[in-house]
RNA sequence: GGGUGCUUAGCUCAGCGGUAGAGCACUUCCUUCACACGGAAGGGGCCACAGGUUCGAUCCCUGUAGCACCCACCA
């Protein structure tokens, strides 16, 4: 016996132990078609955050779906070392105990990156079991954690040396002194992605630049004085009448007293500020590109930690570049070169990962050529070899690799793939696969290998060849690449998404994935972004075993120093979570994803829409009790060939399941989450619990024996299907109960996971009975209705007359259905109707009158107001039949269609009227 | 500057060229033997605005406004 309501912690834990242990997860090499998805590996950083959750729950439910339809499944996860991210991390508790990674030196750090991963790797793994994911973590599990790859690991990594030892041969990765984006605090190039872009207030300041002849000058402006020590041009525009006779003239650089040459060049805007700018190629792309085109040699004035360097007068030497700024601007000023200082918003490049102000800084650094194989990973996408869902994604992906700049994957850190190059004293470079073969190139000359890592992204851009096995020629290349569909957030499009079409596709020749879900975002209720300083983030865990309210406010505000930040957070946990969180289960939490998984770019993530599926759940569950209270130990028709009578009842909720199973396939065929979801919602409560069980307790009282099995074995084999159609999204819940169901309807097998998705049959729909059930469910609510208005409680039963009888099959069934659905003493065939002042409704052409006297005036209020809506509805009708364009334009049904409905109505309105004349004989 | 998405019930969102939907919230009644995490009945919407196409537009087209987001070098 279940009990009386569901307890998810009761059961989920002992499920996925279950599970996982028999082996269910992995891939079966059996002959059938191949289903695979890539988890896009999580960083080891922390803790997994809801945007994680509902990926997997998407991912989950399509490798559920997938296996259940047959297919032969392979959720590939692993880890991802996140470079950066994860540095920084381990350098922050270093900073906690006082030391920086200096302290401990480069190997000793690694070292503890390493036990941070081990750490961060476990948690995140058993977050995601908690959730239900069916992963092969056995799979591409080199540390034999069973957690699945990690980018670092030596089988990654030795696919990530051989990547980047072809790529160099092929001369599609060079090294070369460039103007990077630098991170003066984390001492590192980062790629054009991995700097936002900010409008921030700022100002600008215009600077005099005296000619060396004569006593004219030039005035500049510029957002970033400190930079003027590394000038040499000024620039004007060539068609600028005001600037050409000093075109090839000289200015002098204030403060340094350095000649700079006066140029022109298309770049400049007459029309901005002076007309006139100073060219930084040191500390400026454009300007980098100017001084290029004019043969300028840059010049660098910063040290890579942001102070000025010895370029520069000895006086600003050592100072930091806003110290430098201000010293700057103070000298010009006491010089009188200052002429403005003004107000300005700018857009301030920030490193994504520390918030510092991003510095364009010269220096070696490694990169990719992109252009050949962005022009392929466009291609394919054009071709719908790779299809993204939405669709419109289409068209961010091509922006961005159509203005695709080459890719910087060198990074001045120690957590990472380090790079595969060594060179000798001279600065010859050896690209090779490990130290003896760049020796061998060398012919034996000593090396010093390349100390920096590579960008995290890199690795991850191979992943969906590395992980099955390559470089070797692994059989599962050829089983699981490409995969079938990535599930991964529109933010990493870029960062991942395209690399991994433009290295997949260089090194395998096939497209990594068919599909993109590009799924959407999570937000908190209110569509805020969910950022630990407001205190609105949630922890899929506390949704699944639910916390208090004075845990959840202590772990909100942990490692948070600033008391305004605090105060902040404890009122939103106050006013959204007043009560704690209660205990959802895993699969509330994923039914409420898939719900809100439609196709819009956020998903506001509603507790009070968990707390309706999680209701539903307990549905789900009590509809089995009672299911299971009806017909264990007793004769549910198990076997085909024993004799049986099915109502009207139980083929029309056997003709529903076909439709309903139908509209899921189609739902996961469009990745609609939602869509599936709902088919599955309405048909469980509004149809299976509301209805059909309803009517099935009767047909339980009937003496026929050969109805009452019908009866059974209906209940129990559409319950049986509806839990193996829910199973993919809502796992723990449709197995335990499934435990029990399965065997009653005749299914054998030690779990729901391996059993076969349901699959529509068109044949066994059945417009009759669901006719029949239509009449049935209206004539009812007309009857509770009428109970309703005459202010009936529940527990008074009354008499109901009928003029006409319902248009079904069964008239005995269908009538003793309405007397116990409406709760009905009787219900009589009576034409006409008594003169009384019990209140009539009215079905098509049939009138029922509820057998209680009500009061006059109530009565005759409730039917005019009926009468004027019936007339507004027929006054629209004759509106639009009156129009001949209508008649002759539109469809033949429809003007049908619509002539029926006007007839029905008119038809309700005179017996409506009839019966208020009738009140008014009576007054 | 270029691009994308959104605007529908109090809230969060589906939908669709042919009488506006769901969950939650709300009102009334009910502890009836699966379920009060429940049952029954109900209230609530100029589908952002303005034009156009159409017999017919919430839906298609064009603008406008507002809200998000992405990309881009204006000193």
């Amino acid at each position: 016996m279940l009990d009386k309501s569901f307890n998810p912690a009761a059961i989920e834990q002992a499920w996925y132990q279950r599970w996982e242990s028999a082996g269910y997860f992995r891939h079966d090499d059996a002959a059938r078609p191949a289903y695979c998805i890539q988890l896009p590996p999580p960083n080891v950083t922390g803790t997994l955050h809801m945007g994680h959750a509902f990926q997997q729950t998407l991912m989950d439910a399509l490798i559920r779906y997938h296996r259940m339809r047959g297919f032969n499944t392979n959720w590939v996860v692993g880890t991802d070392h996140a470079g950066i991210a994860t540095q920084i991390v381990v350098e922050r508790q270093l900073e906690e105990q006082g030391k920086t990674r200096h302290d401990l030196g480069r190997e000793k750090f690694v070292e503890r990156v390493w036990q941070w991963k081990q750490q961060s790797g476990a948690t995140i793994m058993r977050q995601m079991r908690r959730l239900g994911a069916s992963a092969n973590w056995t799979y591409a599990d080199t540390e034999g954690q069973k957690a699945g790859y990690f980018t670092m690991d030596a089988h990654m990594s030795r696919a990530v040396v051989e990547v980047f030892v072809r790529l160099f041969e092929q001369n599609l990765i060079y090294r070369g002194k460039r103007l990077v984006n630098w991170d003066p605090v984390l001492g590192t190039a980062v790629s054009d992605l991995e700097v936002d872009s900010e409008e921030e207030d700022g100002k600008i300041w215009e600077i005099r630049y005296p000619l060396e002849e004569g006593r004219g000058s030039l005035v500049v402006a510029t957002t970033r004085p400190e930079t003027m020590l590394g000038d040499v041009a000024i620039a004007v525009h060539p068609d600028d009448e005001r600037y050409r006779a000093i075109v090839g003239k000289r200015a002098k650089l204030p403060l340094a007293g350095k000649s700079l040459p006066v140029i022109a060049d298309d770049y400049v805007d007459p029309a901005f500020g002076t007309g006139c700018v100073k060219i930084t190629p040191g500390h400026d792309f454009n300007d980098y590109q100017v001084g290029k085109r004019h043969g300028l040699e840059p010049v660098s004035i910063l040290t890579l930690d942001g102070h000025l360097n010895d370029e520069v007068p000895v006086r600003f030497r050592g100072l930091e570049r806003f110290e430098a700024r201000r010293r700057i601007i103070e000298e010009l000023r006491a010089q009188q070169l200052l002429v403005s200082e003004k107000p300005y918003r700018l857009r301030v490049p920030r490193s994504g990962r520390t918030g510092v102000i991003v510095e364009p800084m010269l220096t070696d650094q490694w990169f990719v050529k992109m252009d050949s194989l962005a022009r392929d990973g466009i291609e394919v996408v054009r071709r719908g070899e790779v299809k993204f869902y939405p669709e419109h994604w289409t068209a961010t992906y091509h922006q961005w690799l159509e203005n695709i700049q080459d890719w910087c994957i060198s990074r001045q850190l120690w957590w990472g793939h380090q790079i595969p190059a060594w060179y000798d004293e001279q600065g010859n470079v050896f690209v090779a696969r490990n130290e003896a073969e760049a020796l061998q190139k060398s012919k034996g000359k000593a090396l010093k290998r390349d100390p920096d890592v590579l960008d995290t992204w890199f690795s991850s851009a191979l992943v969906p060849f590395s992980s099955l096995g390559w470089p070797d020629k692994a059989p599962d290349l050829q089983t699981f690449l490409p995969s079938s569909v990535l599930v991964t957030g529109f933010d990493i499009i870029f960062f991942w998404v395209a690399r991994m079409v433009m290295m997949t596709r260089h090194f395998t020749g096939e497209v990594p994935f068919r599909h993109v879900y590009i799924n959407a975002i999570v937000r908190d209720a209110e569509g805020e972004k969910m950022s630990k300083s407001k205190g609105n983030t949630l922890d899929p865990l506390d949704l699944i075993d639910g916390i208090d309210f004075d845990s959840l406010l202590k772990k909100s505000s942990v490692g948070l120093l600033r008391a305004e930040h605090r105060q902040k957070i404890e009122s939103y946990v106050r006013s959204h979570f007043g009560n704690g969180i209660p205990a959802f289960g895993a699969d509330a939490l994923r039914f409420t994803f898939a719900s809100l998984a439609s196709f819009s770019r956020t998903l506001n993530f509603d507790l009070s829409r968990c707390e309706g599926y999680r209701n539903f759940c307990n549905k789900l569950w009590n509809a089995t009790r009672f299911v299971l209270m009806n017909t264990e130990g007793k004769d549910c028709g198990l076997e085909e060939k024993e004799p049986v009578k099915l109502s009207f009842a139980d083929r029309w909720i056997v003709s529903l399941l076909q439709r309903v199973e139908a509209e899921v396939e189609q739902a996961f065929a469009d990745y609609r989450f939602d869509n599936a979801a709902g088919a599955i919602y309405r048909f469980v409560w509004d149809e299976y619990c509301d209805w059909y069980l309803e009517l099935a307790k009767l047909q339980l009282q009937n003496e026929d024996i050969l109805v009452q099995r019908g009866t059974r074995r209906t209940l129990v084999r559409v319950l049986e299907t509806a839990l193996r159609l829910a199973h993919p999204i809502i796992p723990f819940i449709t197995e335990e109960l499934w435990q029990k169901v399965g065997p009653l309807a005749g299914k054998s097998g030690d779990t729901i996971m391996r059993q076969r998705y349901p699959k529509s049959q068109p044949e066994r729909i059945d417009e009759a009975a669901e006719r029949d059930v239509a009449v049935l469910k209206e004539w009812t609510v007309s009857a509770r209705n009428l109970r309703s208005e005459a202010k009936l409680p529940p527990s008074e039963k009354a008499l109901l007359l009928r003029t006409t009888d319902p248009a079904v099959s069964d008239l005995a069934a269908t009538t003793s259905a309405i007397i116990a659905l409406a709760r009905l003493s009787g219900f009589e065939k009576r034409d006409p109707l008594p003169d009384s002042t019990s209140p009539v409704a009215v079905i098509g052409n049939a009138r029922i009158m509820l057998h209680k006297e009500v009061d006059h005036a109530v009565e005759v209020a409730r039917i005019s107001k009926e009468v004027t809506r019936i007339e507004g509805e027929i006054g629209k009708f004759r509106t639009k039949l009156a129009n001949s364009s209508f008649v002759e334009r539109a469809p033949a049904p429809v003007v049908a269609q619509e002539r029926q409905r006007l007839a029905d109505h008119e038809q309700t309105l005179i017996k409506l009227q009839d019966q208020l004349k009738k009140l008014g004989a009576r007054k």
